[in-house]
DNA sequence: GCGACTTAGTTTGTCGATCCAACAAACGAA
DNA sequence: TTCGTTTGTTGGATCGACAAACTAAGTCGC
């Protein structure tokens, strides 16, 4: 549910363009004054000052303090404006379902998380519940009298971008859900503005956009599930490959000793350095830590308090799986030569006990000596709601065309008691 | 030198814009009517038209053929103007320099190869005889009424492309060498149409231009050489990395043996799939193969001449190159999900050998099955050269209001006598 | 062979977006 | 208080694309 070609073709094409300078301006350098505005967009005072209104029209952005002090006139600033825009996120996961909805400034307007078992449930009654996760957050959003600029759906799974279809979601046991249609169906927005993308793709966005790695244009997103999974920014841009399976990281053969992985392959990396290999390595079957009926972070905090209180086999295996981690994220380093590697999911809860291992490895393998950090994510397990939402607010910032105008009074000039 | 930003601001900007869209279609689409033309690009009948006016005076485009046969009046075909507006591509290696000239449509005009010890002769004496070599194709293009889009400079190490710097090229054993600066000081080009890159990636933007991936918008470049080299291309943008260290990958950490590496590392995948190691594994020390003396591409011949033959040893040791190959591969293709895997170097040369083993790991070991195909690169040494050249051009191609005008005499229309 | 139809490309006038230059507003500095 | 500086607005001027009407040049059907 994407893919215009690019088509700033005449004058209103122009002015879309222009539009989208200005409004991402704001966003990465911050309120500023339209003479400022004017310089950094290499556009003509008069022209910004058009444009600036435009955007205050459509409730993108709002005129702010007036700033004294510097020699000359006063400057007044232009900001995001706050509430009044906001994108939705939404989640499927193998245990939860979860929305959240975030304005311009990157604000979290509304958060919600539901447990359910994904696998039980079937792929309809899913979608639905969803739907209504989804359908109450617009509304309140609308009750509030913002605008919805679109919702994107995070799925850990195979998905077809174009058509908003997962192709081959293993660990839900999905295959060809259209979920952006049925979503469509269910909710009051056009259908272009819902779309569906890889939880680890959106995940890396979420860092790039606001996370720990806020800014940088080159990343490289893992995080530890069920799976391994893996999200590309390179040069600002993500990098979904051509059939969309870029970052299927966790089965690089990797591993010398040849453990079984479930996707029927042998040496899988995430025989290494998946969940299920963490849980092995830490506890013996029937400790709880491996009792999946119990809630996972609070068994991965279980594993984290016995590695704090000094547990020998704890920390052994936490020290292992870190060096494996590391020995993989140097190979895809040395590929990808990002700025920075996040660390999401079940690696950032641990990330006290894999991050020095893993930043051990880094150093011996990688090429680039020191152009590349290893850091934790904060975003913890909203990462891909938050990247959700975020994607669905680029929309606006690519063409704020698509936001409405306020219904202006239009301003009757008195003419003097003249009719 | 490049790194402009975007820039399409104001009415000029837009025409840039178009016309560029114009031009890129002539050479993706081919030849066509300025009905169509208009149709595909979804600019008007009329603009087309005066476009289509410009792009001729600037000896861009040219009319071609009526082609009649249809219901309505014939159509005049447009196309690319071949032998008027060129690019020059140049190489430094470890034992030659080259030059290629190409013109929009991809003819070679111009080529030619000197063999020299780049060690000995010491960088600038290198690049200024690089420049000569430069300075007579551009002369001899000149000499022809052809215009100079620019120039682009392949070498085997990491490069700073903005500044037009080699920064390490361990082959060569240079380090922060000026290339861009000197060689403009020394040819008649503006400095921003001379530029520097790493020769993988050239090749892959060759291999993605005419080669045998044409148009692929996702692959993969794998080049034997002294070292191994990567040059990626992701949604059809060349992927250079935070640091322009993107496609180091002969240095990830997969040889199960921890053969030492030149880089001071051990088990990095050039030691299985290198040259040295391919020297090693078809022959024993002072075999003709390994004799550094004689021409490289020669040795190679002999070795496919030895496997063609049906030599047990040769053919054992290129088997088992050829599935390292295919295991180092899968892991990229995994991570980035290309429609193709183009081999260049001398794993192109060998190709008939190293490919069949390489294709059965990689259906072993990617996920996304059937989606990536391994393909040979029949450009053979000329890749680096020919992207190049490509790289000059796309300048024109990006906008096409900095080729020059032909200075039409300005038809002043007869005024019935009046002065 | 002729008119009806179809498609290619041009001409003319209009619209709209940006730019430029002049100007008003509001302040600091001397 | 005056001068210089900077912000933001106003009123043409310019330029590029578009729409619609028009000319050109063929095919098709009878």
């Amino acid at each position: 549910m994407r893919g215009q070609a690019d088509r700033p073709v005449d004058q209103t094409g122009l002015r879309r363009l222009n539009l989208s300078r200005v409004l991402r301006s704001l966003r990465s350098d911050g309120p500023q004054s339209r003479a400022l505005l004017a310089r950094r967009t290499g556009l003509n005072k008069a022209t910004t000052s058009s444009l600036v209104a435009e955007l205050e029209q459509r409730r993108l952005a709002q005129l702010g303090a007036i700033v004294a002090g510097a020699v000359g006139r006063p400057s007044q600033l232009v900001e995001l404006r706050p509430r009044a825009v906001c994108g939705v996120g939404l989640e499927i996961n193998v245990n939860y379902a979860a929305v959240a909805v975030l304005d311009l400034t990157d604000q979290v307007l509304f958060s919600k998380r539901v447990p359910l078992d994904v696998v039980e449930l079937g792929q309809v009654a899913v979608i639905d519940l969803l739907a209504e996760l989804a359908a109450d957050a617009i509304a309140v959003m609308r009750e509030a009298g913002n605008w919805v600029a679109g919702a994107t759906v995070a799925v850990p799974g195979l998905v077809d971008v174009e058509n908003g279809v997962v192709q081959h979601a293993p660990n839900l046991r999905w295959r060809e859900a259209s979920v952006a249609e049925r979503l469509a169906s269910r909710l009051d927005l056009a259908p272009e503005a819902i779309s569906v993308d890889n939880d680890a793709n959106l995940s890396a966005l979420a860092e790039h956009a606001v996370g720990v790695a806020a800014g940088v244009s080159d990343l490289l997103y893992l995080t530890g599930e069920v799976g391994v999974g893996g999200g590309v920014i390179a040069d600002g841009r993500l990098v979904r490959g051509a059939t969309g399976f870029t970052g299927e990281v966790g089965h690089m053969p990797l591993n010398p000793a040849p453990a079984e992985c479930g996707c029927g392959r042998r040496g899988c990396w995430e025989t290494q350095v998946g969940l299920a290999a963490l849980l092995r390595a830490v506890a013996d079957p029937g400790d709880e830590v491996r009792d999946s009926t119990h809630d996972l972070e609070l068994r991965l905090r279980v594993i984290a308090a016995r590695a704090a209180k000094g547990d020998a086999r704890t920390r052994t295996a936490l020290a292992e799986i870190g060096s494996a981690l590391g020995v993989g994220a140097s190979i895809l380093v040395n590929v990808l030569n990002p700025t920075a590697v996040v660390l999401g999911g079940y690696f950032a809860l641990l990330g006290e006990w894999l991050a020095e291992p893993a930043r051990r490895e880094l150093a011996e393998r990688v090429m680039a000596t020191g152009s590349c950090r290893l850091v934790l994510s904060d975003l913890g397990f909203t990462a891909a709601v938050r990247g959700g939402a975020h994607a669905a607010l680029d929309r606006v910032f690519a063409d704020p065309s698509i936001a409405p105008t306020e219904i202006v009074p239009t301003e009757v000039p008195h003419l003097g008691g003249i009719a």
